[in-house]
DNA sequence: TATCCTTCCATAGTCTAACTATGCATCGCC
DNA sequence: GGCGATGCATAGTTAGACTATGGAAGGATA
């Protein structure tokens, strides 16, 4: 089944809103729950997530801290900053109304 | 009033759709018609729509001749090739899977 | 034992495309 | 005269998703 890529900027608003709902989660968690929720659409590639995390570190939206995973693998856990939850509500409204606009010119045009 | 900047990618089904229900359109009339069926909320930069346009020509999407506004000034009016009316296509069910797609993800995540 | 898949992280380098800034020209209006 | 709107176009910048690649560790299997 063909994937297909991620428009560029959305993948913050994914992740943010993945990590919302949970304490913390690790990477690699973070790119499957993404695929699955998406039912299979999506997919984060490692080289677009890893960049994309260490931005989101400088930017302050996430922390992260070392730990083990259920499996015993050393993982790296991100958990959402209050400036991390405010920029998801910032790209989830921007989001909405970008594609909404964009709608409106390809159903108006 | 704030506008958004166009995710990279739609900006060509933007100007496909626009010009898809016209005979042809000049640059300007195509940037123009997308702000006001956006709503205001687009903007097409200049700096954007023109090599834009230019790439679509390379691509076969466009075709192009110079010609005069009903305001008697000099421009170029595009319109849609076959080709570009295929390429509509595909990119208007392309935009609804992975709209659709991550609406999935930040609904469900 | 060797091999291979999966899990997990990370960086380097490429590439697309939208952006800012800038230049030009003409028209109408004040 | 100046200014805004109409029109086209290019140069250079920038963001960010991509490919490719590297590593390490676990489990399964032959």
């Amino acid at each position: 089944m063909h994937r297909d890529e991620i428009p560029p900027g959305t993948l913050y608003l994914m992740i943010l809103k993945t990590l919302a709902r949970r304490r913390e989660l690790h990477g690699y968690e973070i790119a499957k729950t993404i695929q699955q929720n998406s039912e299979d659409v999506l997919q984060v590639e490692e080289g677009s997530l890893y960049p994309a995390l260490q931005r989101m570190l400088v930017k302050g939206w996430v922390k992260a801290s070392w730990g083990t995973t259920t499996e015993n693998r050393r993982a790296r856990f991100y958990r959402l900053t209050p400036l991390g939850r405010k920029q998801l509500e910032i790209e989830q409204s921007q989001f909405e109304r970008v594609v909404n606009a964009i709608t409106r010119v390809i159903q108006t045009a």
